[in-house]
DNA sequence: GATGGGCTTGACCGGCTGGTCAAGACAGTG
DNA sequence: CACTGTCTTGACCAGCCGGTCAAGCCCATC
């Protein structure tokens, strides 16, 4: 087993390893970083860890269990349905927010810098759309006022995040139907006139 | 220049590509691979693309431009904001839908097989809970009916798509404003009773 | 001061893979 | 037939990086 000594040299590289798979995504990051940025041998990355995946692993759970712990803590057992989703929702945005760098070696952007050029390239153009038609409806009364970007946010993370559900399978409905439900559902976010 | 032929060879070499990268991911995809895919020597691949991200570059745009093309189609030029941004969404989810093998290799999970399973063991259990308070909201009449997973996989998504916009600066808001922000937009688009 | 377990080091290895290259094949053209 | 530009091949190279290992350190305990 580890002595206390053994716990903090791992923590150690642990915390290392988190921030750089968050500034250089995990694949770019090599073994050898993580010790030089913990200040230690590379051999001793493995008294510690068996591989670099078994380290990610043990990142990746530890967190979990956290968020979870921090959205439970948030939702009160004797509120309806609704309030606890909101609940556990504000609590893990905060949560996520808390711990930008454990949860962004998640985004592929910073898998390989390499690419994150390409993907970005465009979508500001096209988040710079979205936030016009915003500013737009917002002009005509269709929308409560805001910051654009908010509502732009909204829009296109909920269209990514219902496909990248069908792609993966979690989804299992006729292509239409979906995209009328997240036409519906886009809408009903946004719409102020309830 | 290229000849036809040679226009026709590209493609293939550009549809393996897709066919793999959406498969096993960009990273874990070797150039060996693309090139057995289509049924050709290592060395032609270099005389289609100047590198491996030369041909991901291109793949990423030519999808880019004929998404815009999908939304733009759909867009109906005198229909007011919402209804544009309705109309854009929708033909988004399709189009989407529709190129899943391209959009794919967006996805982390895609990315590094071996990271996937570590990644998904627990969003499932998280998001079965999402979907028993889901359908526990809908059974005291706080949300229409429908598939509670639909509802859950917006919530969800919300969450991790305005989180990963604060994450990569997209989005610069104090966190708890943020936080009400989301509960906001997740409630609004939840809610029946409006 | 000897024993032993936890800890630390850094040189080293093996395999992999993006990219190169010299050598052609295969048109079409004059 | 010679010539030229496009296309095709597969052996080869160079460098990188995860993982190993033999050796040694530190310190509590006996």
């Amino acid at each position: 087993m580890h002595t206390e000594q053994g716990m903090e040299r791992k923590q150690q590289l642990l915390d290392a390893a988190a921030v750089l798979f968050s500034s250089k995504g995990y694949a770019t990051t090599r073994i050898a970083d993580i010790c030089a940025a913990a200040g230690v041998a590379k051999g001793l990355f493995y008294w510690y860890f068996p591989t670099k995946e078994g380290l990610f692993a043990e990142l990746v759970r530890t967190m979990r269990t956290q968020l979870r712990r921090a959205q439970a803590a948030a939702m009160d057992p004797g509120a309806p349905p609704l309030t606890r989703i909101r609940q556990g929702t504000e609590a893990s945005v905060i949560f996520m927010a808390e711990h930008r760098s454990y949860f962004s070696f998640l985004d592929v952007e910073r898998t390989d810098e390499a690419l994150a050029g390409v993907l970005r390239e465009g979508s500001d153009v096209y988040s710079d759309d979205v936030i016009k038609l915003v500013a737009e409806a917002q002009h005509a009364g269709q929308l409560p006022d805001g910051d654009p970007r908010m509502y732009a946010t909204g829009v296109m993370g909920s269209v990514s995040s219902f496909s990248h559900a069908l792609r993966n399978g979690r989804l299992d409905v006729p292509v239409y139907e979906l995209a009328a439900f997240v036409g519906d559902w886009v809408e009903r976010a946004l719409r102020s006139d309830n």
